[in-house]
DNA sequence: TCTAATAGTACCTATTATAGGACTTTACGG
DNA sequence: CCGTAAAGTCCTATAATAGGTACTATTAGA
């Protein structure tokens, strides 16, 4: 039994595919080369035919691997990867990465009394129009979106804000200044309901933006909660020096 | 039964207690309330009492949880997690957020002819200088580090550059010129590697930084891939409008 | 054609995971 | 003490996992 299979609720098969695959990735094997044969691995992993078979069927419906009877078997490389959606974390550069994406508005209510925003991030309004949306680009959802709108804003132009992305509207309207932008990123997995509307799976890996946007008085008046897909998006940043 | 989660090579029960314990140590379920009650959760879930049983026993025996026949299940926190360790992505604060945490070198080699370089980030330098390291603050290990630095920068204070962190350090030397810096972050999980050295679960989900500084000459003189802990973690930003 | 290499298949046994259902035990408040 | 809330236990049945053994099929090279 190799070592590294140390979890008792991840099935053996499972874990050795993990293995297999991150030496695949990592370029242990590279593309065109020969796996150990399955006795070789059986040996070395400590475990029977059956659960090499399995893992390197997983790996092959995958398509990281093509198995030859009498020949062996022999890595393909990794599943070409759709390209990375990227979205850029500075301000001139971020509006215009939102052009040509799509949004789909789930639902919004108002709320008053919102009290969840860390200090150093801003102070809350008395009232929010809460939006929840989904964000696309493509045929692809990319992100799922919770965010408060200060009231007087929204009210400043309802029918925009629900029918077009919030911030450059917020941009275009001079009643609206915007004095500081900040976000915090924390990495996490998705719950059912984010995992339903950006179609991925419960328990797949995402990023987790919150925005906060205040005007001069340090009143937060926009707090976004932006979940993206890890599959999907990468962010980049310019580290401004 | 019907239920969502999708993975067919991980037992329902193992990926019910993950989902359970991202919950717990992403804040949805504070220290000291109850957790839904077993009824709940197998609707919720669609699973059967016995899965949410073993998930529940799996974070039971990691000290997240404690289970009390006839009043419920309560978060306990006796695991409970570092706070936040925030990182700051502007330059200025982002030296300073090193301050007080430590590094430990795992390995150092040279390399020459690296062209793993992304388009746009910058030109690869002809010899390059690759430092693996973890990063950590106080107990915990944070961060995995693989990173490039052109070898002529190395050269110039190999003591201090395997001994300190790297990006002070070219920051103190009057000839080392950093014109550009760019980062791009990615979400995925921890392989076998990483797991094993941030001491986190295979799989979990990992947040990985690549930074790429560049000298005037759009040299890149230092190339960091850098995964970060996602539940340890988090990453701040100001839009810089 | 033959041999060696290698994966694939078949069959069996044993254990674990999963699921459903019913009943028991414990805790707490009135 | 009683009723309600909630976890714990037990039983049955099916499916999944893992290991072991032996034989078959395919491929490539001499």
């Amino acid at each position: 039994m190799h070592h590294a299979f140390k979890d008792r609720h991840t099935p053996l098969y499972t874990q050795a595919a993990m293995l297999l695959r991150h030496r695949i990735t990592s370029g242990v094997w590279k593309k065109g080369e020969q796996l150990p044969v399955i006795e070789a691995l059986m040996a070395e992993f400590g475990v029977a035919r059956t659960t090499i078979r399995q893992a390197l069927s997983l790996l092959e419906d995958e398509g990281l691997i093509q198995r030859a009877r009498g020949r062996g078997t022999f890595v393909t490389g990794a599943r070409e990867k759709p390209s990375w959606l990227t979205l850029d974390t500075s301000w001139a550069t971020f509006l215009r990465t939102l052009e040509g994406n799509w949004s789909k508005l789930i639902n919004v209510h108002d709320e008053i009394g919102y009290l969840d925003l860390e200090p150093g991030l801003g102070k809350p309004a008395a009232a929010y129009r809460v939006i929840s949306r989904i964000h696309g680009s493509g045929d692809n959802a990319y992100a799922d979106v919770c965010l408060r709108l200060d009231q007087r804003c929204y009210e400043l132009a309802p029918k925009r804000f629900e029918a077009e992305f919030i911030i450059p509207v917020m941009e275009s309207l001079d009643q609206i200044t915007i004095s500081s932008a900040r976000q915090v990123l924390t990495i996490g997995v998705a719950d059912f309901e984010v995992a339903e509307r950006l179609e991925i799976a419960v328990n797949a890996p995402v990023g987790r933006l919150r925005r906060v946007l205040c005007d001069e008085e340090g009143t937060a008046i926009y707090i976004g909660d932006i979940t993206y897909r890890g599959d999907l998006v990468r962010l980049e940043m310019n580290m401004n020096r």
